[in-house]
DNA sequence: ATCCGGGCGT
DNA sequence: ACGCCCGGAT
């Protein structure tokens, strides 16, 4: 595997750097979002936010904006939250501990390894869809509902511990040259979920009007099914649940994104 | 119309 | 354990 690794792996930008504040930035935008469309926003989001520093500092409106065509904005909320812990509790640096990473919001079990491996160089085991896919590949070919509590002890014990950088690295584009070949093996984990339809949905009229909030500024709250060109009661109900999570608010009849 | 992709609240 | 959170590609 690294063979073929070192002749054709991906060469990808957050992998020709180990400043944790940008694997930080890379890991969150790999969530739930492929690779072909992080790459025009990654240069872009560190040439402006270069540290946490700079991150913490930023409005609201302006990191959504900056966010907008990636998906799942709260991610893009939880970065400059993560970055504001980062300042006032780590010094300014991102953690290495893996407690510590874990508490960062945003950042779950892979996302903690993941910095830590990539950063820091540290043999830990993680898990996502790439990675899945070519255990199950290898050491589950005929099972399906594999849960990942029996994959990680398999990731543990192939974990090549001297360079576990470059391990994860070819092991995850292992994994997804796998899926160019084949239905996606990781269909066989548990843990897979098929979402529900995007078109007409909820989370459809929440990014439309992040969408416009964050790019265009306050809007009347009346007005805002019009310019989102969707049914009144469907953007209604968007908005009272973004008011509720606090993403948006009201300032008098106006709504405009949260400001601090 | 279907596919893909971690974290978190419940 | 389960449902919710986005958007572009095919």
């Amino acid at each position: 595997m690294y063979a073929e690794y070192q002749e054709r792996g991906r060469v990808l930008p957050w992998r020709e750097t180990r400043d944790p504040w940008a694997i930080l930035v890379s890991e969150l935008m790999l969530q739930q979002t492929q690779v072909a469309r992080v790459l025009p926003k990654y240069g872009e989001w560190l040439r402006r936010w270069p540290d946490p520093s700079s991150m913490a500092a930023a409005s609201v409106a302006e990191v959504l904006a900056a966010w907008s065509g990636l998906g799942y904005n709260r991610r893009a909320l939880a970065l400059k939250a993560a970055a504001s812990i980062i300042e006032t509790e780590h010094g300014g640096t991102v953690p290495e501990d893996a407690a510590a990473l874990r508490a960062l919001p945003g950042v779950g079990g892979y996302t903690a390894g993941a910095v830590r491996a990539f950063a820091f160089g540290l043999p830990d085991v993680f898990l996502e869809t790439n990675i899945r896919a070519a255990l199950l590949h290898w050491f589950f070919p005929d099972r399906e509902g594999v849960r990942d509590r029996e994959l990680l002890p398999v990731a543990a014990a192939v974990l090549d511990r001297a360079d576990p950088r470059a391990w994860h690295y070819a092991l995850m584009d292992y994994g997804a040259a796998l899926k160019k070949l084949a239905p996606n093996p990781s269909r066989r984990s548990a843990h897979h979920a098929v979402q529900s339809r995007f078109e007409g949905s909820l989370r459809q009229a929440r990014g439309a009007i992040v969408r416009i909030l964050s790019a265009e500024g306050p809007h009347e709250a009346e007005s805002i099914h019009e310019r989102c060109g969707m049914e009144r009661e469907r953007v209604a109900n968007a908005l009272a649940a973004l008011v509720a999570e606090g993403t948006v608010e009201y300032a008098g009849s106006l709504v405009r994104v949260r400001e601090t």
